[in-house]
DNA sequence: AATTAAATTGAATTAAATTCATATCATGAT
DNA sequence: ATCATGATATGAATTTAATTCAATTTAATT
C-alpha cells in the first residue's frame, strides 16, 4: 500500500528532479528511494516516472500521486498542528475547593473517574476550611470551586451542577419525629450542629431561621460522622443534604425530615476563571460530576 | 511518523469500537493493533484513546486524527481510482503506417524514444506499400498514418508535424550542377527515379511537372540507397526530402538542388481516428516526433 | 469470588525497509 | 570511437520496524 512516507518522497523528487538530491531531503540513500518508488510502481502496476539521463520525470500517473501528496501532506501537517494545540488542552492542573463539606462523599469516586479520562491533568484538593473559597481563585491558590452560586462580584464563570434537598436530622426518638415536615419555629432554642462555617453560609439559617428571627445555639463538627454522633446522642439537630444522610437513615441511626412544606432546596455550582472553565478537561469534569451524581445520589435534580 | 496504515486502523477502531474487531478488519491481530496505536500515541506524546472495559473511546486528539483519516483515505481512494483509469490510457496498441518512404530514416530513433516513455504501448510498423494508407485505418489494419494532409473525406483527425523541402538529386557532374535551382523544364525528357508509388503521390509531379505538361520517364526503386546509386550512376534524377539526402551530399556522392526559386516544400501530418489521436500516448508520439525531428533533421520547419 | 471480555505487555519472530557495493545506462567531451 | 561523468537500478546483507505469541492486567458482570 501507498504510505505517507512515499508521498513525501514524491514531493521531494518533484522538487529536486533528481533521486540523489531528493534522497538527502528525506534522509535516505539514493538506493533506498529507488527501491521505494519502484515498490509503489509495482504495487499499482503502473509507471510513475520516466527515467532520463538528467533525472526523473513524472508520468501522468506520477503527477496524479503528486497531487495526492499535496492534499495528504497538507492535511497531515494541519492535523499535527491541531494535535499540538490539543496536547496543551489535555494537560493542566485543577486545584479543587469544596464549599460544601458533604461533597467529599461523592467527590472521591468522581475524581477517580476523571483521572482515568484525563491522566495528564493534575487534580488536587485544596485542604482546609475557607470562609470564602471563591477568593482562593483570585489569590491563585485554587482553580475550581464546588459550592453555591458565587456572587456576581467575583467575576467567575459558573456552571450549575444539581439541586438537592436539605433535610433536618433528628435522633429517631425525637419529640418531633411524627411531624411530616419541620418549620423554622421547631428550631427555636434548639442546638444546631453544623460544619465550622460562618452562619450566613448555612442555608437553613440564611433562608429560614434568620428571616424568622429564630434563636438557637450552635455547635460545630468537622466531619459528617461526628455530626451524626452528636445528633444521635441528642445533643442537637442538624440540616444536611439528603444524599449525605442516606446511610445513617437506612441504619436507623437518625431520621431525616423535610424542612417546610415544600422542602429546603439548595443548588451546587462549579465555578472558576473563564479560561479554566473553558478547558476541555474542566468541561468534562462538570459532565462527569453531573453524570456520576445523578446516577449515584438519590433525590437530586440536574439543573 | 503517522502513516496511512495507522489512519486505516483508526477508522476501523472507530467503526467497531473494539480493538479485536477492528484488528480483524485490517487483517492484524488485536495485539498488533494495540502496539500500533500505542506507537502513534508515543510519537505525538498524546493520548488518542480512552481505554474502557467495553473497548476504546476516542479522545479529542483521537477524533482529530480520525478526521484526518477521513480526508486522507478519501483522497487516496480517489487517486487510486484515477490511477486505474490512467493505467488504461497508458497501455494500448499503435500500428503505424508511413506514406512517405524516406520517413523510415528518422522514425526508428523516434520509436526507440517512444518505447522508452511508453513501455506498455505496443508499437508496430505496418509493412508493405499501400496506395491509400489512410484507408488502412478504416479497414482496421492500422491506427496512425504519417504522411501528407489526408483528404477531408477520410474523417480522420490529423495533427501537423513539420514542413520540409524537396530537393532535386543530381550526380555531382551533371550538366545542370551550376544552376542555383532547377525549374520544371529541366526535367523534360529526363528519367525520374522514385519510390514505387502512384504518380499523383509524388509532390514534384503533382505540383510542378503535371501542371507544366513536362514529359519524363519513370523508374522506381524501393530503397533510398538504391535511388542514390541510380542517380550517382547517371541513370536519372530524383526528388527527395532534404533530410534524406544529407549523408549522400556530404560524401559528395550526389548533389541536391532546390526546385523552383522558392523551393518545393511539402508537409507531413499524423492522422488517425479521433479516439486514437486523443490517447495520451498518441499525443505524446506526435510531440516526440516533432521534438526529435526538429532537433535532428536540418532544414525542416515545425508547423 | 469466579468468570468473562476486554486491552496491555514483553520477548520472539517475521517482514519490510534501508544500506552498501556495484552495475547499468545515456550523454557529452576528447 | 572511447572515456568520463552523472544519473538510476540492482541484489545481497543488514538494520529497523511491525507483527505475533503467550501471558498479564484490568474492570465489569454473574
Amino acid at each position: 500500500m501507498i504510505e505517507i512516507r512515499h508521498l513525501k518522497s514524491f514531493k521531494a523528487i518533484s522538487e529536486s528532479g533528481k533521486l540523489a538530491l531528493a534522497a538527502e531531503r528525506v534522509h535516505l540513500t539514493q538506493s533506498a528511494l529507488s527501491h521505494q518508488i519502484r515498490a509503489v510502481e509495482e504495487y499499482y502496476d503502473i509507471t510513475l516516472f520516466q527515467r532520463t539521463a538528467h533525472g526523473l520525470r513524472f508520468t501522468p500517473a506520477g503527477e496524479r500521486l503528486l497531487k495526492l501528496a499535496d492534499i495528504v501532506l497538507e492535511a497531515t501537517a494541519h492535523a499535527e498542528r491541531d494535535l499540538e494545540r490539543l496536547k496543551l488542552d489535555q494537560s493542566g492542573e485543577l486545584r479543587i475547593v469544596l464549599e460544601c463539606h458533604t461533597c467529599f462523599d461523592w467527590l472521591t469516586p468522581v475524581m477517580d473517574l476523571f483521572r482515568r479520562a484525563w491522566p495528564e491533568v493534575e487534580l488536587d484538593l485544596v485542604a482546609g476550611f475557607h470562609s470564602d473559597p471563591w477568593n482562593l481563585i483570585k489569590e491563585g491558590k485554587a482553580d475550581f470551586v464546588i459550592g453555591g452560586l458565587p456572587s456576581a462580584s467575583k467575576h467567575l464563570q459558573h456552571t450549575p451542577l444539581f439541586k438537592f434537598e436539605i433535610l433536618a436530622v433528628l435522633p429517631p426518638d425525637h419529640p418531633l419525629h411524627n411531624k411530616p415536615y419541620l418549620v423554622p419555629e421547631d428550631f427555636n432554642h434548639q442546638t444546631l450542629i453544623t460544619y465550622p462555617v460562618p452562619e450566613e453560609r448555612i442555608d437553613l439559617v440564611r433562608e429560614l431561621l434568620a428571616p424568622a428571627h429564630i434563636k438557637f445555639e450552635r455547635r460545630t463538627a468537622e466531619l459528617t460522622v461526628a455530626i451524626m454522633q452528636l445528633v444521635a446522642s441528642r445533643r442537637g439537630l442538624a440540616a444536611l443534604p439528603s444524599w449525605g444522610l442516606q446511610n445513617y437513615i437506612e441504619h436507623e441511626y437518625v431520621i431525616g425530615k423535610p424542612i417546610t412544606k415544600k422542602g429546603l432546596w439548595s443548588e451546587l455550582h462549579a465555578a472558576g476563571k473563564a479560561e479554566v472553565m473553558a478547558k476541555p478537561y474542566a468541561v468534562d469534569l462538570v459532565r462527569i460530576i453531573r453524570e456520576a451524581c445523578s446516577e449515584k445520589l438519590d433525590g437530586i435534580k440536574l439543573i
